[in-house]
DNA sequence: ACCATCACG
DNA sequence: ACGTACGTGATGGTG
């Protein structure tokens, strides 16, 4: 037996897509206020289309805009396009632009309709073997043509997004009769979409009980002229609608003849050799679709043609090298991305990357980074590679019951909302309709702001300030929950999961630009913590059998790092006496023994120690306080005379980043602030927090970085390298996944070389007053941890 | 591609 | 008068 190639050809109906999407999407134009929505849905199907068919060639078939046989041959046909809109008329005419882009001909003929060029490429290529042919149409006319499994129509249901597959069954299914009955069907019943009578007086149940009896029309009469009152007997016809078949037996038949999709149309078209797409010229395609606004439509394509930045073909052994670059360029230029081969040598001016390295050593060496990336970065590549290729595995069996449970969840909502607003379906996850529905229909009061789109704001902040306004703002809370849940997490980490079972997640140790890790692919950074359900999410995560997890943190340490950087004397003894933080510096800006500090003193101050790292303005501290302008500007002040060299130093980060163009961490990473001399106000004060929390922010960064190489180098040093895993990378935490008769000798280990990230730097440093507090956890689960 | 939203440190 | 806390990544909707 010889191999089947399977190979589909695709025709598409374009008048009748066009005629669908213009009606389903009247409302679009793009920001010219010309109407684009047929276009777009056009568009939208065509790449939907390649998506789901991946097929060897896609045709078109138009309409020709000029009187056709059937104008001809039937008065009634007169007409058809004279209420044809305007609008319409304009984006059909542009189509053709969109098919040739996407390199899909058009074929046509003069006195012919779409429909007939489709039959006639069916007539054509149904014979050819290990060859399906796919109509894509958006209404039911072309069902005729359907024959078994080999032509099908793909058709849509209704709106522009639901679509169904007819073969011969699903005809024979939904209609009650077979693809070439489709004729008699509508000589019976006619059809007023395409101008077709009928008889009069006949509607869809006569027609397909009488297709049911006698097949087809032909035979109906046959019947009927040959023994009327058997015939009439057979279908329980009443005398009436007996009298009304024989009388309009022409109007039937005729009617028929009209139905009759041609087969015979003057069109040469002729298989390509190679598969679709051969020649698209996808640039030409994106900014076509740029030309009409179609942003959404660009990523798609980009993945349906597997669109890859041209990568220059990479030489043995250099990709260990571009790694190394890349990393070097990073901490030279501290920008928030990863750098790509392309822009490595773009920004060196070199050809190649032995040369680009050189060049970039040389730069780090000239700006006192070379240490940095040669201490630091440089020996944690393998250790972040050894992080990915390990992977953590996850309990599937919980994950896919909470994916069950979560969906029933969010259906249960939906069904309360509807019903709450009586029967009205709405998307909610559509900010849009979400703010129509509570700030216009139902009447609410909007506090947010307006977002660009002219809607409010329907963010957690607001709808929990109008939970007691209507019952549905409780469920669109719950049901935001749930769906982040279900789809960033549960979901996402399903699709993740490799065949080990584990979820083997890209950690990136640059491209941010503070210095810190980023994590993607799925983000392990960002798992919830709080709440029940966030709680299920982590306990998904288990170690490995014979392992514990082995979770270690360092506990405040951004502040700690300010009062290391800072200096501050109070601040650095709250940290020596081992006080709780947030509870000492309201105690000192309260003027009142810790004793008798309250909560909500406490509250005030952890969110004025939170608002000091970023930098925080007087507005947002009352916003965040829930306080007045003045009691803000207070505390502030207060605060600073409090702890007046946490001000000072502010102050000195900021001119140092003025002076110098960049700000510094206590081991020396850079991060270049150039606006900060900016002449507007609200570019300058952005570069001014920037400047106030990149060397906080960048230090701990640091410190997590080098206490990764030290508990590395000492699992090395006890033999330890097979018993001890890293895991995850949480900013201020490491996972590591450990065997379990090592796990208490690991533990303290671990918490040792965190412990000694100062006295042990790699990098020169002065070793600050303030020591670096950590809490240790061990659990078989996640969730086990902290 | 861009926005709004929300998860984490 | 009004607005602004830093850094990330993922998702879904929009046009």
């Amino acid at each position: 037996m010889t191999p089947t190639i399977n190979r589909t050809l695709v025709i598409i109906d374009a008048h009748a897509l066009i005629h669908r999407a213009y009606h389903a999407l009247p409302n679009f134009t793009n920001s010219e206020g010309a109407p684009t929505g047929a276009l777009y849905g056009l568009s939208s199907m065509i790449i939907r289309i390649i998506e789901t068919f991946r097929p060897f060639a896609i045709v078109a078939a138009y309409d020709l805009p000029k009187p056709t046989f059937r104008h001809h041959a039937y008065d009634a046909y007169k007409g058809t396009r004279a209420k044809t809109d305007e609008e319409l008329i304009a984006q059909i005419q542009q189509s053709r632009e969109i098919f040739d882009a996407f390199g899909i001909p058009c074929l046509d003929a003069e006195g012919f309709e779409a429909d007939d060029i489709i039959g006639t490429l069916v007539e054509q290529y149904k014979g050819e073997s290990a060859l399906s042919l796919i109509i894509a149409s958006g209404d039911m006319d072309t069902l005729q043509l359907v024959e078994g499994k080999k032509v099908q129509v793909y058709t849509l249901k209704r709106g522009v997004t639901d679509t169904v597959q007819y073969d011969e069954g699903a005809v024979q299914e939904r209609y009650g009769f077979a693809p070439a009955q489709v004729t008699d069907f509508k000589g019976l019943r006619g059809d007023a979409s395409d101008n077709i009578i009928g008889i009069p007086g006949i509607g869809e149940k006569t027609a397909t009980l009488l297709i049911h009896t006698f097949g087809t029309i032909e035979r109906l009469y046959e019947a009927l002229e040959e023994d009327t009152v058997a015939a009439a007997a057979r279908a329980k016809l009443s005398p009436r609608m007996t009298e009304l078949l024989l009388s309009h037996k022409e109007d039937a038949l005729f009617s028929k003849t009209l139905a009759t999709i041609r087969r015979d149309a003057p069109i040469s078209y002729t298989l390509p050799e190679k598969n679709y797409p051969q020649e698209v010229d996808t640039e030409a395609l994106l900014s076509l679709f740029s030309r009409f606004e179609f942003r959404s439509l660009i990523p798609r394509v980009r993945k349906l043609f597997d669109i890859e930045t041209p990568i220059v073909e990479i030489q043995e052994g250099e990709e260990e090298l571009l790694i190394e670059t890349s990393i070097a360029l990073w901490v030279l230029y501290s920008e928030e991305t990863v750098p790509t081969r392309e822009l490595i040598l773009e920004r060196t001016k070199t050809k190649n990357l032995t040369e680009a390295h050189e060049f970039i050593l040389d730069e780090l060496s000239k700006h006192s980074l070379k240490e940095l990336f040669e201490k630091v970065e440089l020996p944690l590549i393998p250790i972040v590679r050894a992080m990915h290729e390990r992977g953590i595995l996850i309990d599937k069996a919980h994950f896919g019951s909470l994916k069950q449970q979560l969906a029933q969840t969010l259906a249960d909502i939906e069904r309360e909302v509807s019903r709450a607003i009586g029967g009205k379906e709405i998307n909610l996850n559509s900010p849009k309709q979400l703010s129509a529905l509570l700030f216009t229909d139902l009447g609410l009061k909007a506090k947010g702001k307006r977002k660009a789109s002219g809607a409010f704001t329907t963010n957690a902040e607001v709808l929990e300030g109008l939970r007691d306004a209507h019952p549905v703002v409780p469920l669109i809370l719950k049901y935001r929950e749930t769906q982040k849940l279900l789809t960033t997490y549960v979901e996402a980490l399903l699709e993740h999961c490799r065949e080990d079972g584990r979820v083997h997640a890209d950690f990136f140790q640059h491209g941010t630009a503070t210095g810190r890790f980023s994590s993607a692919n799925p983000n392990l950074q960002n798992l919830p913590t709080k709440g029940d359900l966030g709680k299920e999410i982590r306990r998904g995560f288990i170690a490995s059998p014979g392992y514990v997890f082995i979770g270690s943190d360092y506990s405040q340490i951004e502040l700690r790092v300010l009062a290391i950087l800072s200096r501050d004397k109070k601040l650095i003894d709250t940290f020596l006496r081992g006080e709780d933080v947030h509870a000492s510096v309201a105690s000192r800006m309260f003027s009142v023994p810790m004793t008798e500090v309250t909560s909500d003193m406490r509250r005030v101050a952890k969110v004025i120690n939170f608002g000091i790292l970023f930098g925080m303005g007087v507005t947002a501290l009352a916003k965040n306080l829930g306080a007045s302008r003045a009691e803000a500007q207070a505390f502030y002040d207060n605060y600073f005379q409090t702890f007046p060299e946490v001000a000072t130093y502010l102050d000195q980060a900021k001119e140092g980043a003025r002076a110098q163009g960049y700000t510094q961490t206590l081991f020396g990473r850079r991060r270049y602030v150039p606006q900060i001399n900016s002449k507007l106000p609200f570019i300058r004060a952005f570069a001014e927090r920037v400047a106030s929390n990149a060397p906080i922010q960048g230090t701990e960064a640091d410190i997590l970085k080098i206490a990764m190489l030290l508990v590395d180098h000492d699992v090395r040093e006890e033999g330890l390298a097979d018993d001890v895993h890293l895991l995850l990378q949480i900013h201020d935490e490491l996972v590591y996944e450990v065997a379990e008769d090592k796990a208490e000798q690991v533990a303290a280990l671990i918490e040792k070389a965190m412990h000694e990230v100062f006295i042990r730097s790699p990098l020169p440093v002065a070793i600050p007053e303030v020591p670096l507090s950590i809490s240790v956890a061990i659990g078989h689960r996640l969730d086990e941890l902290k």
